[in-house]
DNA sequence: AGCACGCCGACT
DNA sequence: GTCGGCGTGCTC
């Protein structure tokens, strides 16, 4: 029997099916999906591989055998190997990548190589110094903590020294992430002997063997570390408790529990005429077991989650599981505890903030069907479940769907592919869909689903728009218009909290000389730094570059050196400046950094009913506090000048997001957008909150420009530390393209460019963006020229990476 | 990516 | 001659 195998090494060109043979013994365990180690390359050096199928011969010469399983389960079946495939062609990724990406990390094997020293009598230099350095660390090293101590490659000197025996290698193999186990303790004697028993150790004094068995005799069974803990004793205490016979230890796997708020058991609440008229055409889909899209437009507080939780409880009544998506900001603890408290135990959660050990515990208790639902952020798509009734992308038109890493993969994408392979019910939902979605649901590709009322009727708030050109007119040059200034004095009267957003995107405070015009810019990177009060330092949010701040310019000397922009740094200062007695908090990159700490900004914003909370996106989304009556949003500017086609549509949902914010309760509330451009028609539909005008609008726009979903676009990004080498690469790739535009469909190819930040760490960037009618069909060729350029010895330092819908600002 | 093979110059 | 440096090509 032989084995096609992809094997654990991160290069393109080992990125195909190699042949094994199965040993007999391991013959009904190798299968679709098995993890197993094979011997690879002439040193038959021991790499873990995944079974990709299993077949009678091979036409390959100089078979191998496996050499055993590396782990004993597998990490992906025939649907997810179909889903791995496709994920390959389809995003221009190496089957490796693929495999990570749906069967995540933490399930999979590192070898480790060491490095023994046997003989230290060598020749040469290099091999005399490899000899000193193993001996000064014992003897024997782990090959990359060796090879570290030089500069230059020391393989063919260790390859000698191999030869001649005067080192060995030795691989250790260690699962990167395993069951987490633990010693558990429980009675090894009859319950009904417990209260005798407790009196033998009373009179001897063994007050606190008691206290310990005591405990046990009213749990199953307790970790030692808790034992230890309530009992207020010590592990030497346990263990005569133990030896004495009264009780019995043992190992056990469980899983991490992850820190979470409980809340009370939620009721299904009575639904809405409108949640009834959205939910009969969900579940009727749900029923035909058949794939069917949805586009649910929902405008925010319409209670689209009870919709949803009405439709899991349908799936999973049919022993089918579900996947509700959710935006990495809004899986707080209110969300998750909303979806617990409904469904218990049945619910895995997936989030960035997971180790990789709650991330393998949950993967785990998902795929042995301990789980019927999960809820999570983008890469919870990968859920490893059997069968699968129902995918829910909440906030579908959220930019986090797409993944920026490679693979770089667009969550709707996967999702409609699982759905269709499963026959699932697909929703996309959101107040403000994206434009792409929602041309879908006109042209009947998705069924439209609406919701227009906000629960219990509450109205939309009110929003107005102030003119910042009138404020500079009339002499304001405070960040806070009067408007704002004049709401702000009145909610701190009245106790009402206040929201304050302001857009992070060219919106960092830069340091500038006022007497030259010099800006400290990031040495690696071509952006501007970025001035921090807390370390007096300026940083470079991409490299992480830091400089003390500068007290003279470093170009003219001069010391009139000042911090530009407006930063949540300086919008709190001008708030302290102007209301002294106000508190604030402040939510952003810098301060939400520590894990739990966004958690932990929100609860104190509403347990000690802190004044106004400053933030930036974060503070868009997945919050819910009754006594925000006022939004506040510094600037809409910065949303609405990116170069981007999407940055309109983005902007709408944006600040439809954020004035939403305010008055979620019984109070009406109200916002305040500020704006140098008044009369654009985002803001201005928007103060509406007339999607559907906004909608035809920019269908129109892109229509005319051929724009999404007229088209689609595909971004290829040169990266390379010589930048005239990398512009060049990227001009080879457009004339290795030039048949694309000999092909029957309508093509365009911009560029190359320097891309918008045209330097990071210290690597040129450069794009191309082509814009063509069906990118999956030019697949083959852009990946015919990336492998012409990254092939090319003149390029070979160039990186060239595929996007398709690419992020272009 | 690694590793071996093979070709080349510098040195015993 | 022979050691070590680096370019080239293969891995079931």
């Amino acid at each position: 029997m032989i084995a096609e195998v992809v094997v654990n090494y991160k290069s393109k060109k080992v990125d195909k099916l190699f042949d094994y043979k199965v040993p007999d013994e391991l013959g009904d365990k190798v299968c679709i999906g098995a993890c197993v180690t094979v011997p690879f390359g002439r040193a038959d050096k021991p790499k873990e591989g995944y079974v990709f199928s299993v077949k009678g011969k091979s036409s390959a010469k100089n078979l191998k055998s496996i050499l055993n399983l590396s782990r004993e389960d597998r990490i992906f079946d025939e649907k997810q190997l179909e889903l791995i495939k496709w994920m390959r062609e389809k995003y221009l990724v190496t089957y490796l990548d693929a495999v990570r990406t749906v069967a995540p990390s933490g399930t999979t094997v590192n070898s480790e190589e060491w490095i023994v020293l046997v003989n230290s009598e060598v020749r040469g230099s290099t091999a005399n110094e490899i000899v000193r350095i193993l001996a000064e660390n014992g003897g024997a090293m782990e090959i990359n903590r060796l090879m570290g101590y030089f500069e230059a490659s020391i393989s063919s000197s260790l390859a000698l020294l191999l030869k001649n025996g005067k080192i060995k290698t030795v691989f250790k193999e260690h699962q990167a992430v395993g069951d987490k186990v633990i010693r558990v303790a429980e009675l090894a004697i009859e319950p009904e002997a417990v209260c005798n028993t407790l009196e033998i150790l009373e009179r001897g004094n063994a007050l606190v063997q008691a206290k310990m068995l005591d405990i046990l005799s009213e749990c199953e069974r307790l970790s030692l570390a808790d034992l230890v803990h309530f009992s207020g004793g010590s592990y030497a205490a346990l263990r005569t408790l133990e030896k004495k016979g009264y009780i019995r230890t043992y190992e056990m796997t469980v899983l991490r529990e992850i820190s979470e708020n409980f809340t009370e058991p939620e009721k299904p609440k009575t639904l809405t005429n409108e949640q009834k008229k959205v939910l009969t055409p969900l579940l009727d889909a749900s029923d035909k077991g058949e794939y069917k899209s949805f586009l649910l437009h929902g405008v925010t507080g319409s209670g689209k989650t009870e919709v949803y939780m009405r439709l899991i409880s349908a799936v999973t009544k049919k022993g089918r599981k579900a996947i509700v998506l959710v935006p990495e900001i809004s899986l707080t603890p209110q969300t998750v505890a909303r979806f617990k408290a409904r469904f218990k135990e049945d619910v895995a959660v997936i989030h960035s903030g997971l180790s990789l050990g709650e991330r393998y515990d949950q993967w785990k208790k998902i795929r042995d069907g301990k789980a019927s639902i999960v809820v999570g952020a983008r890469s919870a798509i990968f859920a490893p479940f059997s069968d699968i009734g129902a995918i829910i992308i909440d906030e579908e038109h959220e930019r986090s769907y797409k993944s920026e890493m490679s693979p770089r993969y667009e969550t709707h994408e996967v999702a409609e592919f699982r759905a269709k392979q499963y026959g699932a019910v697909l929703v996309l939902a959101s107040a403000t869909p994206l434009v792409t979605s929602y041309y879908k649901a006109q042209n009947g590709e998705m069924e439209l689903l609406t919701m227009e009322k906000r629960f219990n009727n509450n109205k939309m708030p009110r929003v107005e728009i102030v003119d910042l050109r009138k404020e500079l007119e009339n002499g304001n040059r405070s960040i806070l218009s009067e408007n704002l200034k004049c709401a702000i004095s009145e909610n701190l009267k009245n106790k009402k909290q206040t929201i304050l957003f302001l857009n992070r995107r060219g919106y960092s405070t830069f340091v500038s000389c006022r007497s030259c015009g010099f800006v400290a810019e990031c040495p690696n990177c071509s952006i501007s730094l970025t001035y921090h009060k807390f370390s007096d330092t300026l940083k470079c949010h991409y490299c992480g570059y830091t400089v003390s701040n500068y007290k003279l310019c470093p170009e003219c000397g001069s010391k009139y050196i000042r911090y530009f922009g407006g930063g949540t740094q300086k919008v709190e200062e001008e708030i302290h400046r102007i209301f002294p007695e106000a508190t604030t908090v402040r939510m952003d990159i810098d301060t939400t950094s520590r894990k739990n700490s966004h958690e932990e900004i929100l609860k104190k914003f509403g347990e000690e009913k802190i004044d106004i909370l400053i933030g930036t996106q974060m503070v868009t989304k997945g919050l819910d506090f009754p006594d925000v009556t006022l939004v506040g949003v510094i600037s809409a500017d910065t949303m609405l000048n990116i170069d981007d086609y999407r940055a309109k549509e983005r902007a709408f949902s944006m600040l439809e997001q954020v004035t939403g914010r305010a008055g979620r309760a019984d109070c009406e509330g109200r916002s305040i957008v500020q704006t140098y451009s008044p009369d654009n028609s985002a803001v201005r539909l928007m103060q509406k909150h007339d999607y559907i005008q906004f909608y035809k609008d920019e269908i129109s726009v892109r229509k005319a420009m051929w724009y999404p979903p007229f088209c689609e676009m595909v971004g290829i990004i040169f990266s390379g530390r010589n930048e005239s080498a990398t512009q060049r690469c990227a001009r080879f790739f457009v004339k290795n393209i030039a048949e694309i535009a000999a092909q029957s469909q309508k093509t365009q190819i911009l560029g190359p460019i320097p891309a918008y930040i045209s330097k990071i760490k210290n690597k040129y960037i450069f794009r191309i963006l082509i814009k063509c009618e069906n990118c999956d069909m030019i697949t083959g060729i852009l990946a015919k020229a990336q492998k012409e350029c990254e092939g090319n010895p003149i390029y070979e330092n160039v990186s060239v990476v595929i996007d398709k819908n690419p992020d272009m600002g």
